[in-house]
DNA sequence: TCCATTCCTCAAAGCGCTTTGACTGCCCTC
DNA sequence: GAGGGCAGTCAAAGCGCTTTGAGGAATGGA
């Protein structure tokens, strides 16, 4: 069933109908309904694919699928998607997944903005000086940086939140609770928040004096096996010298970590402190940890929803929006951190 | 830049340049060369809208994203989109998601299919006697389901594995270690796999005059928490009559469980055996839990690449498969199963 | 020399929609 | 009764591609 079925069917014009369905004010109420009575009664629902070369506009946000081989961020990513979702659900809108080659996603992008398929992109897991943007800026389409890019110029829109102010926090208050040796398990350094973060707990230290003794900084895909090793290895260290105090860059890290922990005969909160910074995992709650986890906590989810929202606004133009966000992240402190061990 | 544009840089006429592009045999092989060196150097990249509509094929597959606020689901359904997207990677397929209400899967299934923007429809987590099945019928569009329906007629194709099957062999082991008391702490009854794994422990414990208590059996969302709540529970029982064997649908479930185990003070394949089905989450591997967990294995992603590669095919007409495919989960078994404790 | 054949190229139609600009009644005003 | 304004409708063009059916040039055989 198209256009044209219906609208002889209707024994009207194909202009009337196409008016009539979106909202034009010169069609009569009456021809109105009728129309509308025709498309229930026929299911007729429109060409995507003709209302996008008419129109220009497909309702559709591009999003390139990161698939290397093992990639495990996908418990975040799908944690984000699921909040991208829940608002484009509101606004009719849907997605395009192209999955990448994690070495061509410039080309990738590319292709899907030049493919006519989407209005808008959206991009994440940013890297220190990415070249995406540079790509992206010159594309005449609109686009929503999920985090931001070290190094390279702020002028591009993006939500994030404060990493460096999060791990900030969250090391002073280990410094206040006495900690003076400190590890962090990080994300893989080539990702702009995994520098932020570092940055934020280096700044904390030289407040007092104190560098961060990089045997004791890992940079490793999130997983909770990555975690569990690093972990067993820090604690390998010779007493006087081994860390009291961790930080996560992922309650998933923080699993496997805590698993080690537990192996040593070591107990959360006493003998070792850790904060972990918390998306919010649906899966993954740090109330539900055996020893409840302290976090700086910050919702990709909430994240997906608000980012979805930009997006969809854009395309519509019915909206302006802050180009620019900086969420804070929460730091609540639970069972996992406590007063440093004495020497 | 689009065709018209480059077909007048090159002196061409747009069918020569079309045709060039799609491989035809009948363009000299110099004119060719020339229009693939100009594609190269304009970055001219066909508008795929134009090309949907001109062909009625749009290289893409259409899935319905699940959304309920709260589904759980997430990572089981990232870790397959994970293996749909590295086959549809080689295929230069995209994927279409469309968000959807829980209460209308069916109505966003058909919108997606009138929308002319897929070419295939994929379904999953499939419930007994799934409406869905008979919508997808009705439609002229290839489709594929990842599961099964039971109470409906196995006449579409489907990937699944035997759950019955795996969940049998998994309660036949245990009975064999001298186990009486069984626990399953399986998914939502509404979903086929669920019913399935129950019938598989069912049938086993059948074979030797035994029967599953209804107070051991839980359909929860499998999530850790879930796991805990509900293992939790089950502890509380009276030490005779106590489960000494859980069956778990999910190790995401027996995550949580194992908490409850640890919590309690019992050791895992001492005082309780445990066996979980093992989607192959890279986020959670069982070999990594403290005490290495005995599981049925398939993996999920593996699912998802074979899906891809079926549907494509079928898009694109060249293969065809057997329409249903049934697959074996494998038991593995590690040290969370050991004999039954003397009553 | 002419025609048949092969190879390459082209103009034009069509996919299903939106949108422009024109048209038809009709009512109102002067 | 002529002219203007408005509400409602329409035919046709255009979005960028593929594909059909036809045409032109070169080659070879009769």
């Amino acid at each position: 069933m198209n256009l044209k079925q219906l609208s002889q069917m209707l024994g009207l014009s194909q202009t009337t109908v196409s008016r009539a369905l979106n909202g034009y004010p010169e069609v009569n109420r009456e021809t109105r309904e009728r129309v509308l009575k025709a498309v229930r009664e026929t299911g007729y629902r429109p060409n995507k694919a003709a209302q996008r070369l008419a129109t220009g506009k497909a309702g559709s946000i591009g999003l390139v699928m990161p698939t290397s081989p093992g990639n495990s961020s996908d418990v975040h990513f799908s944690e984000f998607l699921t909040g991208l979702g829940e608002e484009a659900l509101r606004h009719d809108f849907h997605f395009v997944l192209t999955p990448a080659d994690p070495n061509d996603e410039v080309g990738a992008l590319k292709r899907l903005a030049a493919s006519g398929n989407v209005d808008a992109l959206f991009v994440n897991y940013m890297r220190g000086h990415d070249p995406r943007l540079e790509m992206l800026k010159t594309l005449s389409m609109p686009f929503l940086v999920h985090g931001r890019s070290i190094g390279s110029e702020p002028d591009y829109p993006f939500l994030d939140i404060d990493n460096e102010a999060a791990f900030y926090e969250a090391t002073k208050l280990l410094l206040q609770l006495g900690h003076k040796r400190f590890a962090l398990l990080n994300g893989p350094i080539y990702l702009d928040f995994a520098i932020r973060r570092k940055n934020g707990v280096e700044a904390a230290l030289a407040e007092r004096g104190l560098a961060l003794d990089e045997a004791c900084v890992s940079h490793t895909a999130m997983t909770d096996e990555q975690g569990l090793l690093v972990m067993e290895r820090i604690l390998q260290m010779e007493k006087k010298q081994r860390p009291t105090a961790v930080l996560c860059s992922s309650t998933v890290l923080a699993l496997g970590a805590v698993r080690a922990i537990n192996q040593a005969k070591l107990k959360l909160g006493e003998d070792i402190s850790m904060i972990a910074h918390d998306d919010v995992l649906t899966l993954l709650k740090p109330e539900n940890f055996t020893v409840p986890l302290t976090t700086t906590r910050s919702s990709l989810r909430s994240a997906g929803v608000r980012i979805a929202e930009r997006l969809i606004g854009e395309i519509k133009r019915t909206e302006t929006f802050p180009a620019q966000e900086l969420w804070k992240a929460e730091l609540i402190v639970r069972a996992s951190t406590g007063v440093a061990p004495a020497d």
